[in-house]
RNA sequence: GGGCAGGUACCCGAGUGGACAAAGGGGGCAGACUGUAAAUCUGCUGCCAUCGGCUUCCAAGGUUCGAAUCCUUGCCUGCCCA
């Protein structure tokens, strides 16, 4: 049995490791002795915007550490943002966000529950909606939360101030995010809510409001963002540099794979526990490989993580044809002007695979030496391809777009 | 309410009557190189078609042989003054 003292520091170091920053310091390990003195867990807030159905690796930064504080038995409370959603958060972007629909809202928060709960116990999450508090708000709600906070106080935000300095828009609505974040705390009673460095400004104000509303104020804790595939700017969907936990586990495989090297040993850090030192001594690729394998095997399964694995080999390794084709086209009789001597032109063939957007694009590519069937190169782009009966052909588009056409008459 | 500046392809941005499918950059795609990457180099990057054609520069009208470019109205954005 540890002492007081020594539980105190074991949950201290747990919590705090791989933290930006901490306000206060000193505010969390006092609420961590209260804790272990009354018995009562302390409420650990983190809220998403259901701006998209899918979470990425980004959010995993912060669910893990979520999960973190679960194991030591705090309450994990995971706030879906359905009512600030409508309104989209400011932080870090350069435009006004699109605002959703209640529809939208909702339907992409029901797909969060089952993400988290591969990283969560759902035994021990609490879920929330912020509109449980905000949709009954009367204008004079409002009013007075506004008058809580300062233009000036407001523009001290580099987002807001930046976009104000480039004569960009900045909807009044957008002021109101942060103090709709802040006051979810409020509601909530949070002891500590996280978020990521971009979030700081959003979590002071929950502290704000506290104060105001004669709570004692949350603890912030900051977390690393996450690099996109792009391996520059934060992991969003909206910037297409995404990993999304629903992606399928070859596109996951993939994308994980197409990373550099140095943003490689950024997603040791910050998604796994692997010890970095050792993760550094072994060949790049193979610690890619692994890496890769690690993170699709669980978001989608071991068995899924080898499959991808094995077949990303194939593919690109060993440049063979994978086992599960991109696409499949089956060509009949009534595809061919002659049916007992198929043929099709190489475009055309192109645009039955679904995976070139357009003829001119299809022409391009052929032009540009992208396309192999059955391992031999195609460039002509008037190209007419005599067919077999009852043959298939594998085709390949690109560095890493595979369709099998069959024919069949 | 008044004045001014703007709205150009995925994004930024040049173009201010014909040589404009529209410079340049970013992004994306392809090829080479590699470790499957990254970096680098090269090419491509509206759509359909065989020459050629079609639809684009906020929207709708108009002027003109001809408009992204000029005019009118509308919508949207920013700034300044009230």
């Amino acid at each position: 049995m540890l002492s007081a003292k020594q539980e105190l520091t074991r949950q201290l170091d747990f919590i705090t490791r791989g933290a930006v920053e901490i306000i206060q310091r000193q505010e969390l390990e006092e609420r961590i002795v209260a804790s272990l003195k009354e018995g009562r867990p302390l409420r650990i807030k983190a809220g998403f915007d259901p701006t998209s159905p899918d979470l990425h690796l980004g959010h995993i930064v912060l669910i893990q550490k979520l999960r973190q504080f679960q194991e030591l038995g705090h309450e994990v409370i995971f706030l879906i943002g359905d009512f600030t959603g409508m309104i989209g958060d400011p932080s870090g972007v350069s435009e006004t966000r699109k605002a959703l629909t209640r529809e939208e809202v909702s339907a992409n928060a029901k797909t969060y529950e089952r993400q988290i709960f591969k990283t969560l116990d759902p035994e021990n999450t609490r879920i929330e909606f912020n509109s449980r508090w905000m949709q009954d708000m009367r204008a004079q709600d409002v009013i007075e939360l506004c008058a809580r906070y300062s233009v000036a106080r407001m523009l001290e935000r580099d987002d807001f101030s930046k976009r104000y300095r480039e004569q960009k828009p900045v909807g009044i609505h957008e002021f109101l995010y942060p103090l709709v974040q802040g006051y979810d705390s409020v509601a909530l009673k949070a002891d500590v809510e996280l978020g990521g460095t971009d979030q700081k400004f959003n979590l002071l104000v929950g502290r704000d409001l506290q104060r105001d509303w004669g709570q004692s104020p949350q603890v912030v804790m900051t977390l690393p963002l996450l690099e996109g595939t792009d391996g520059v700017r934060k992991m969003s969907k909206s910037f297409g540099n995404a990993i999304a936990l629903e992606d399928a586990p070859s596109d996951m495989f993939g994308k994980i794979m197409s990373i550099s090297d140095g943003l490689m040993y950024r997603y040791y850090e910050l998604l796994t526990s692997d010890d970095l030192v050792a993760v550094k001594q072994r060949h790049p690729m193979d610690a890619k490989l692994a890496l890769a394998e690690t993170l699709v095997s669980r978001y989608h399964g071991i068995e899924a993580g080898q499959r991808a694995k094995d077949d990303f080999q194939r593919k690109f390794r060993h440049r063979e044809f994978p086992e599960n084709p991109d696409a499949t086209v089956v060509l009949g009789a009534a595809d061919f002007v002659d049916p007992a001597n198929p043929s099709m032109s190489l475009v055309e063939l192109l645009m039955r695979t679904g995976l070139v957007p357009s003829k001119a694009e299809a022409r391009r590519l052929i032009a540009q030496g992208a396309i192999l069937i059955n391992q031999e190169r195609h460039q002509r782009t008037d190209a007419v391809l005599p067919l077999r009966s009852n043959e298939s052909y594998q085709l390949k588009i690109g560095k890493r777009k595979y369709a099998l056409v069959k024919v069949k008459t």
